[in-house]
DNA sequence: TATGGGTACAACCGTTGGCTGTGTCCGGGC
DNA sequence: GCCCGGACACAGCCAACGGTTGTACCCATA
């Protein structure tokens, strides 16, 4: 189906005949004829009953009229989200299930009328390069690995601390425990395959080992979270960090246990990025909302790494 | 835009290669890649970086992946409201701003899964042909106009019985009156163009003038339901009924006042047509979901035609 | 360095889709 | 009752689009 046919279809339903529409699609009423028989016929209906004066929508012609206008908008919106100038707010999330995604969501049910495109970039030098060109408004992440300080043009705000739970399957030995203490994860294999080396979430984790001499693995390929998961839940000895916040994909009951991490809880830093001289008005928007709605940073008895601060 | 070039686009996003996505468009890799190629020149951005092993999504192509799937879901949507076998209740409405519209909305938030097209259709007898001949699942109407009993395969219930109210401009005599008898209408010049004789509401205002020795003039051209309401606003003579739950789409402040009418208060009895035989599943949610939601009829104080019956 | 997998470019060709010219149908006016 | 004007459909023509085959190029890997 061609979207030019759809357009013609709509501006034929509008005008009431072939001939007007013609005139506005700037083609002859032949090709408009032509455009709606095909349309017919891909359909398998007749959409217009021919009269004298003009063309009038059969039934299916009205039901799929509210349809074609659809198609349009839509098609519009498409289009209107790679366009330079004033394209819906792009922001960068670092996975889709994650804590920022929820900030988007919540971000959305207040705003409903700001149009966002979401993207997942892979690392904060990737996300950090989109913003200075432009490709992307704003990104969530933890942000200033040590070494590597943000640059003079992007401003950055602390959003939200999301405290890390331990996942585990049903025959774990901690699998049992209401929460645990950090002391007690020593000596246990935590598993996060996937972690790469040189982004700011593997930073995160090297400073969470060194701070509590916990044994992190990376090791293996990573098969994707669903792996991971059927793993985790099949492995007594294997246990995984998990933000709070992660909406797991998983069928209920299976036994994987969620264990809240104290003494102190591991945070995981999200902060919102952008460009100094984002001029997109949705922006500002955006970052007014997050300051509403998210709580402070740094509550008493959790612990973060120490360059995972906002300017 | 053509929906076959997009269809390419998603298909090649989802795979990470041409290659594989023209096998599964059963196209050849050249024509992928030119139907991508062509996409670009289209939007004007690039939306694959090229690679040694496939072909990865720019950040623009990210950005335009959720539209374009948007847009695949809505043409099926589209073709499929059309489509001969398991298609969309289609529900014909008097008007789009009366009040079937709103028991359709009630409907529709009780069960948003079930996909409903909106037609409207002129009068009862265009409406019964088109729910034989199967083109509609149902209409909403005032059934049975003397000497046109309902034929034997189509049934109805009566779920509506919507009362009328007076409208009228604030210099009318009636303007302040909180609430006006039948009987004080008497007189009054009631104003009502667009109905057209032979169809069924122009029966029931037959069946009102005749009951209660109304005056209501149908002359003049009807120039829709805006130049109605600017006439009735400046001229302190004429008043028109309105339905109790008709939507006036007027700027508010202007002066219109809606004054309920009783001993008795005039109902327009809306009820549900079907055909006997039709299997529509979403029929029968949509008459228990009515059976329930709506209040009985013939109260006490109103006043409906006597043909205004349900079998 | 050779190889394999993946994409882009070129040439060819059938089909699509637009235009012009013409036929047909219907309603309104003389 | 006839004619005319307006509107849509059909036929023929032609350019442009889009698909296929053949081939070159690029890059990661062994």
């Amino acid at each position: 189906m061609d979207l030019d046919t759809v357009r013609t279809f709509v501006a034929a339903a509008d005008a009431g005949q072939f001939q007007e529409a013609a005139a506005e699609l700037a083609v002859t009423q032949q090709a408009v004829s032509k455009r709606i028989a095909a349309l017919e016929r891909n359909l398998g209906v007749r959409l217009f009953t021919r009269t004298a004066r003009g063309a009038e929508l059969t039934i299916d012609g009205q039901a799929f009229l509210p349809h074609a206008r659809e198609l349009l908008r839509v098609a519009e919106r498409a289009v209107a989200s790679v366009l330079p100038g004033r394209r819906p707010l792009r922001v960068d999330v670092i996975a889709s299930r994650g804590a920022a995604s929820g900030l988007m969501r919540g971000f959305h049910r207040a705003h409903p009328e700001i149009e966002l495109d979401v993207v997942m970039l892979f690392e904060i030098e990737t996300a950090l390069a989109a913003i200075r060109s432009g490709a992307i408004d704003t990104s969530f992440r933890a942000v200033a690995v040590p070494g590597r300080p943000l640059p003079e043009d992007i401003e950055s705000v602390r959003v939200l601390d999301e405290p890390l739970q331990l996942l585990t399957g049903p025959a774990h030995a901690l699998a049992g425990a209401r929460s645990v203490t950090v002391a007690q994860l020593a000596g246990h294999r935590i598993w996060m395959p996937g972690i790469v080396p040189g982004t700011e979430w593997a930073a995160y984790y090297d400073d969470l080992v060194a701070e509590f001499g916990l044994t992190i693995e990376a090791t293996g390929p990573n098969f994707g979270s669903d792996a991971l998961l059927d793993t985790i839940a099949d492995t007594p000895a294997l246990a995984t960090f998990m933000g709070e916040q992660t909406r797991l994909v998983w069928p209920a009951g299976h036994g994987l246990r969620r264990i809240p991490v104290t003494d102190p809880t591991p945070v995981y830093p999200h902060s919102l990025l952008w460009h100094r001289d984002n001029p997109h008005p949705a922006l500002a928007t955006l970052r007014s909302h997050l300051a509403a709605a998210t709580a402070g940073h740094g509550a008493a008895g959790t612990w973060a790494p120490d360059w995972a601060t906002s300017r």
